[in-house]
DNA sequence: TATGAATGAGACTTCATTCAT
DNA sequence: CATGAATGAAGTCTCATTCAT
């Protein structure tokens, strides 16, 4: 009868508020300059969040969901944590280069201590990772002393640090390809094996 | 004796803004609850400052500097990279310990996006990384094939990853010791190793 | 058929405006929750009224039209004025237990100086008392000395007075009977007579 | 040392809220226009207040007490009934020709069952006319038999009623006399006598 | 006919900044 | 030198109204 939801409007919201939010900060990012850039009108985006705060959080909180699943989903296909940990680098580089504003915000977002994930979601990654350093230390490939707070310095720090500061073009312009990967790998399991 | 006066309120000023960023983040720090909790009026910020944003960048931009003097120090005092990476951890360590607004507000700010330090300091940082990289190099305890972008990956990612999740209070809630920094010496110098 | 659906759909709108204006006044009672009480869509509400406060206009206007005619009604079939005045009381609380929406609808707008009623409403309504003024003073029951303002700061006044401080429940939570219209009948003829 | 607090500046925009309120209606007064009216900026109200709900709550809550306040006053200086209540009113519709806006107001809100006094203030109201009830009894100025609900729906419904329709020059552009007031007094008087 | 998606003007409110004192 | 009263631009959000379907 009525005009029909056009999901391509959420789906632009989405993305111009991901790309507003890394290009000038939480604050900076005006549901306005949101709205215009995804071009839809300021009060559409209030059809589908209740506030500028709940899109953000929505928006960080499946990323990092996703992110989490990833986790899964190699550790349930490999059965090294090299090969784990490579796979999973390598799949976070490819999103990185496909869309480097989503790498951005997770990264962003993951340091605002205003911005806390809910409370279920603080608990369910130290969970994965904590599978993750198990794994390891099954395989030997992680020295049995490592502690699960040593563990997540390196692995995610490493390779986000490293995604984050070829995004931000500090040490180079160039895409992240599978070498990136291997070496980003390799540095993470030498810092942890025994 | 005035002068004295106005050096106590400068620094309640740059102490009391750590901690609002902190809290609140950029955008909820407000100048009037900065001078509020600093204990001086709104209007006596802008004879130190021009404005909000110049007042933040400073801060960050010293806290940098400090850090990168840090670096400097320990180089010219310790011959093998282990032992530079050892002690400069076990002070910034500390530095954590006794002002933890500290420390998340340089973490904060550093993957903010939208603070970018100026190119003065952009272009000093890694320069001071690329000197302890060589250093590490030198010594044959970095093995030759290490990047200035992989070096960084590890120091001080790793260090600064592992004081963030302590301050966060994720895994524990102890202080830092010199033990930990024991620790995250070893993660690093066996991530960078031949 | 299809008419009479749409005259259910109209009742509906009518009734879910007074409650709505009456629970959260003028300005909070949104369209959107108009439309959603009546259960019709936002846009067919569109279809018998240009405008929202064209909507509200119009139901004040009828209601306070009903209330003319029931004057009118009570002078044709009654001889003395307590007579007439104590069945328009009596009508008039028996609505008001019906529908104690409609009652505090009327009193509200009646006081609301937003909401003018039309001229030719301003002219009729004094019009009717008007002549219920002469009546008494016909039987002698009011005295001649007695104008019209205040008349009507008797008669309505007294009644609309009582029942809305009944609605409000201030001073009691009982429906109103017949005996309170006998009660409220005397003290406007008692203020009124000579 | 800095700018003293300008007072005018707050008279101004309580009078501004007040004949924006009366005008256009607790929604129809936007603060902008309040602000405008009074000659001030928009944000200089929230100095004063922490919400245009609080800002209207206010004012009616200190003119509901002036009046309260008067009752008293007239309740300790005269001893009849019919004194008492003929200078209340005469004062009252001294105030009404002083500022018409103010009574317009004060009555406008008494009737919006949106705009609910504080708890307090619906308790002390009925009080005060209690005790003027109860002094009415003693000096047989009123019947025995006359409930506080009735006399409430005379006075003061007279009164304000009489006042109300006055400053809407429905019957006459005339300004409220000493004269009115015995009219009015009398009114009241007759209504509860035995 | 009836719907409800979409709009955008405008509401309330905050807060960095200025400047009279 | 220091204050904090005052400003007003800009932000978040609501909602009456329109119109494609």
């Amino acid at each position: 009868m009525a005009k029909s939801i056009d999901e391509t409007k959420l789906e632009r919201i989405k993305q111009a508020t991901i790309e507003m939010v890394v290009t000038k900060g939480y604050g900076g990012a005006s549901v306005s300059s949101i709205a215009k850039r995804a071009q839809v009108a300021d009060g559409y985006l209030y059809r589908h969040f209740p506030s500028k705060q709940a899109l953000v959080q929505s928006l960080y909180a499946s990323h990092i969901d996703e992110f989490r699943q990833l986790v899964y989903e190699m550790m349930n296909t490999y059965n090294t944590l090299e090969e784990i940990l490579f796979n999973f680098i390598n799949a976070i580089f490819e999103l990185t280069n496909e869309n480097p504003s989503k790498a951005m915000f997770i990264n962003m977002l993951m340091n605002d201590y205003t911005f806390l994930m809910s409370k279920d979601m603080r608990l369910r990654i130290p969970e994965s990772f904590e599978k993750l350093l198990d794994k390891g230390k099954e395989t030997k490939e992680v020295d049995a002393g490592i502690s699960i707070e040593e563990f997540t310095a390196v692995f995610p720090a490493i390779p986000i640090e490293y995604a984050s500061s070829r995004v931000k073009r500090i040490f180079s312009d160039e895409k992240l390809t599978s070498d990136d990967a291997h070496k980003v790998t390799t540095l993470c399991v030498k810092a942890l094996k025994g």
